[in-house]
DNA sequence: GCTGCCGGGGG
DNA sequence: CCCCCGGCAGC
């Protein structure tokens, strides 16, 4: 266990194995499991940056990156190499607890030791439940203020789920050996190489396909790879311009998992109803339906795809020539999700005011017309550069994008309608006001659960 | 009445 | 900008 290990997980941008954590010395156990909570918490509670910057600012960096379920909790919290002293063990242990323990609250995950009060106890004893501080009880559970229905709670697809049994890759053969090879032939474009070692599309089964979307309020983009999305995210919604490794250290991303089958896509397609749980292969559990998903799902409907670089070599073909209807879910790479008008204030860094558009042009070329954007939006400045390498298919596709896109936004020109969904206001109550979103903070339209 | 959120205002 | 709030309007 050795700080390569580590390199190797973290610096490919964030990438890192889904059980995969990078975990340091023991004794900083405590604030390991601090940030996993943390990393819980952050998926719908709190603003990420917010957390971020006050919460974690300070701790060592490292990779966590948790599979719950159908979700994906990462976060890359760099860290200084020296320092590492991974422990996956430790780290598994971890995570394993955290995937396998239902909604959060039944077998309080107990892990190592310590961990009591690390964990920013500001008075609201927000979410957590520090468990009364028990001394070494290192309990820490998730209770979120509104459990019974909190719709951000992440609530992981059930334990039951009989999904890939929680793989610890690196716990079996322990040591840096192991965590190696892990994925040599993976390595990808930017070195973004994805450890998920899971489902990454690039052996899509007949009709499957495994994509990544973003959990981003008011945004779903999909894209085939972990890496597509992680870069979606930083450049989109972390504000972050550079691709590479201008990561200031600390990255957060979300997405979730969705496997798709070509079919039900092309469904989609056409009938476009909103709705697309089929996508989702576990249904979600009924009583507190995945915030995320449910609400993602229902405003973006199609489930497209895009991203290319499955290897740019050979990749395109790869994805391209999946099935005919999979022409739909073809999109170009790094193509930048419009967002609903409402765009996220946070890091809107990139977004250089790029006028009417909703999508950031940025420096990558292509694009992605969000169909849930007014569809105007896109029209003149569409980057599309005609001369796009691979001219099959994506173009079309993102025609097809457009044209099925508009849900005519005609509904509600003067006052926004109504949310219907949940707002951090109910979602967090009124003492937990500090979680609320800014915009709901402000009085303004909530932008954590968009309708 | 509660709640989302627009418009407006203060720092 | 960030922050707050009066007040409207849908429930």
């Amino acid at each position: 266990m050795k700080g390569k290990v580590f390199k190797t997980v973290v610096r490919p941008a964030m990438s890192f194995g889904l059980e995969t954590v990078a975990l340091k010395k023991r004794q900083e156990a405590e604030l390991e499991v601090a940030e996993l909570k943390m990393l819980r918490f952050s998926l719908g509670v709190t603003k990420m940056d917010r957390i971020r910057n006050e919460d974690i600012k300070g701790t060592t960096h490292q990779a966590l990156g948790v599979r719950y379920g159908e979700m994906f909790y990462c976060k890359l919290v760099k860290r200084s190499e020296e320092e590492v002293d991974m422990d996956k063990v430790t780290a598994a242990m971890v995570l394993t607890s955290l995937s396998t323990s239902p909604l959060v609250r039944s077998p309080p995950v107990k892990v190592c030791e310590g961990l009591s009060g690390s964990w920013k106890d500001n008075g609201s004893a927000g979410p957590f439940t520090p468990s009364s501080n028990s001394s070494s009880g290192g309990y820490w559970s998730w209770s979120a203020p509104s459990d019974q229905s909190n719709p951000s709670t992440p609530s992981p697809p059930l334990s039951a789920d009989s999904f890939k049994p929680f793989r610890v890759p690196s716990l079996g053969g322990v040591g840096p050996g192991p965590a190696g090879p892990e994925d040599p032939s993976i390595d990808e474009q930017d070195g973004s190489s994805l450890l998920f070692d899971e489902p990454i599309p690039r052996k899509r089964k007949n009709s499957m396909k495994v994509m990544f979307k973003c959990l981003w309020k008011n945004c779903g983009k999909v894209l085939s790879t972990a890496a597509g999305i992680q870069r979606h995210i930083r450049t989109i919604h972390l504000g972050r311009n550079c691709d590479s490794d201008c990561s200031d250290g600390e990255e957060d991303f979300y997405y979730t998992e969705i496997k798709l089958n070509t079919d039900s896509v092309a469904d989609g397609l056409s009938s476009l109803s909103p709705v697309s749980p089929s996508i989702i292969s576990p249904p979600p559990p009924p009583p507190s339906p995945l915030p995320s998903l449910s609400q993602l799902s229902d405003s973006h409907r199609p489930p497209r795809a895009s991203d290319t670089k499955e290897s740019h070599a050979g990749g395109t073909t790869l994805l391209s020539r999946s099935a005919p209807s999979a022409l739909y879910l073809i999109h170009t790479d790094h193509a930048y999700q419009a967002t609903a008008p409402v765009s996220i204030p946070s890091s809107s860094s990139n977004s250089t005011g790029s006028a009417s558009t909703s999508f950031t042009p940025t420096n990558s070329s292509s694009f992605s017309i969000s169909w849930q954007s007014p569809p105007v939006t896109f029209t003149g400045n569409t980057q599309v550069s005609p001369s796009k390498s691979q001219g099959f298919g994506e173009q079309r596709s993102q025609t097809i994008a457009v044209l099925s896109s508009p849900p005519r936004a005609t509904t509600a020109l003067s006052r926004k309608v109504r949310g219907e969904g949940k707002k951090c206001r109910k979602v967090y109550g009124m003492e937990n006001r500090d979680m609320w979103c800014t915009a709901c903070r402000w009085k303004k339209a909530c932008q954590r659960f968009t309708d």
